[in-house]
DNA sequence: AATGAATGAGCATTCATTCAT
DNA sequence: CATGAATGAATGCTCATTCAT
């Protein structure tokens, strides 16, 4: 299965650069996800990686740069994870969990880059957030859409604002999120259940919701 | 009204300095709100004050001492708001709006303290966070006070977990409060109404409800 | 002999910082003429002035920032005498002796910021050359009016190529300029008197000189 | 013509080596030249040969070893060539333009080695120095003795010090060879005869020339 | 009450050099 | 022959902090 165009050692060392690459990524994700951007040091990262703070540099062209793929990595596959669930034929309440258990799992898997894409990536200069940016809004944009969809099949209230409902899902998910990456001990899907039910119910019982009806 | 042990001169000069030290406890809160505890500087903050580096050192005893007191003044009077809200008689759908609309207009008035409160405090060593994790611990159980009180009162689903709604609460608040700092812009109004809204009755049409409900 | 505008004590104050500024400008020079722009690092220059490293930055922006004022430094006063030599009423040879002599009594005086703006101008970008380039254009522009009036006054040679020749005896004086600055027993004098016999007279016996004549 | 001792795979292999090596000291040459021994990176030497940063250790077993190399390729012949100048019957005047041709057209063939070995030979420790430095004494030896014949022979002036015209002559042929290696433009050969025309005459016209007679 | 000056430790980054493959 | 990977020391620069005045 290997591409023809290039001689096997090459390919090789392409591939176990790129495994200590992630390796480089993940330090860096832990470290700016503990101390900050600003707070962490270039030694930090290096020590992470078990490695002389001088040779970071083979990985990254500088700190910055360290932080904008540890941002990058922390969104991948976000949208096409969004995109599959929106395009999926399902009620809206199905959607609203698959939704907030990628949002929240990928805390799991994740987790250090995610938070650092959510607390840091505005310590990057602009011209470095293009990407980052860039995806954020489709991701939003999707979720909008979802919700959308909800309201035209007669799920969803009317009255609320598709804008600020997707802002507040993704706040109360960063909000858990953050959570679930300082406390280990803290349940991931009794977490994702209680989020999509707070979504869709709010809190009043039911019978109550008559008030609001005018 | 003036304590008649301190001679009035040095009354003055103290009122004059308390004045000056809200202003440098601002000036801080605006820097660190822009840059990060880390990517501040203590020249920022002298600047922005339109003083000489070093005479911070007459309203703050070092860079840290400065978060602390920011994160401190971003949460006075916190508290006793939410104490007051819970111990007024009104219906629960009252309470829910005060709850909000205490917190994230203390993002419009002292913006950019409670921003640093919320984004930076962790960069402080443990033994400078008690009262700031006193405060809001407190915080926190009284809002998950008046929870109780609705379930109890039969207006909140038994079936929610206080705990979490209560974090939930404060997560969309300061998620929307960043917002708000963020983007003058923003209507204050607008923004409690629909947070509260949402946290109440959740997105999904009453009549629908009736699946949920076993 | 103070001015009005402003308070004694700043006056001093300014008045000490541009002192020391004339001392770290000098120490830079003399290390800058001894390794090199690039081989010669801040701690070099600190050192020389008996400061800690840190403490340079007081005096400049960065080493590139003192690079610039060596250069300019080393040629202050240059062009004003040059202008002087050019506008006084005497024979051409006196011309050239005086011009001579600026050139090189300044490799004496300032003699490590003259050789630094010799050996070292072109490691700084283009941007930051600027007056310096203009300071040299002009000197040399200078130098080819001295020559122009020699010819037209029928004493020197109409033949000769005014702008080459400003060029070479800029070359000459440069050349014995860093012996002088080298060599501390090189006679400075004596040297400036060979030089513009040189230039004047060449190296042949005057009789031989019909050869030469069409 | 092949020496019977080696293998002529061998010899191949050290004929391409040795070719290699010369691009190898003029990559250096040239990137010495533009950016100064300290200014330059042996990664920029690598990238002009076309080869990886650490494949240049495989031609120079240090930086330093590059410049002494440079240094030493730069003079190569030179002392010879005015061997062979001095040695030949000729008026003095085609010598001394033999003399200004050998030096000004090396720019133009060797240009940098030439030019990195008058700036930036300084930078090597003494003791690499020490062929550089015999070449130099024996070039200006050899010059002076050929002014020492000029005056010999009733040519040149007599009360021209041999050692200090010998100096000048190499300071006016830097200084137009650094010209010769900035501007291609440059004209060699009209360079060359200005320059030996001021040598030989000076700027004077001949029958002014008898104020300086006594 | 404020400042100019200095400090010294820390940090990001560079770079000559080495070496197993 | 050449390279990728790593090293470690050095270096320019920043910055919190101090202090005499």
């Amino acid at each position: 299965m290997q591409s023809a165009d290039k001689p096997i050692t090459l390919q090789i060392a392409n591939r176990k650069y790129a495994r200590k690459k992630i390796v480089a990524i993940e330090a860096a994700a832990l470290v700016f996800a503990e101390k900050g951007f600003h707070g962490a040091t270039t030694q930090d990262i290096a020590s992470e990686m078990g490695i002389q703070q001088g040779s970071l540099y083979y990985y990254f062209k500088s700190k910055e740069q360290a932080l904008q793929e540890v941002c990058e990595y922390g969104f991948e596959n976000y949208v096409e994870r969004m995109q599959k669930i929106g395009s999926k034929e399902q009620p809206f309440e199905a959607k609203m969990l698959a939704i907030v258990t990628s949002h929240l799992s990928n805390y799991r898997s994740k987790n250090n880059a995610m938070k650092v894409h959510n607390d840091q990536r505005l310590y990057l200069p602009v011209e470095r957030r293009a990407l980052i940016k860039k995806l954020g809004s489709e991701y939003r944009e999707l979720l909008e859409g979802v919700l959308k969809e909800g309201i035209d099949e007669g799920v969803l209230r009317p009255d609320i604002d598709t804008h600020f409902i997707a802002y507040s899902i993704i706040g109360i998910c960063n909000s858990w999120g953050g959570n679930l990456v300082r406390d280990d001990a803290l349940d991931l899907f009794e977490t994702i259940e209680q989020c999509s039910d707070l979504i869709l119910y709010g809190t009043l019982i039911p019978t109550k919701r008559n008030k609001h009806e005018k």
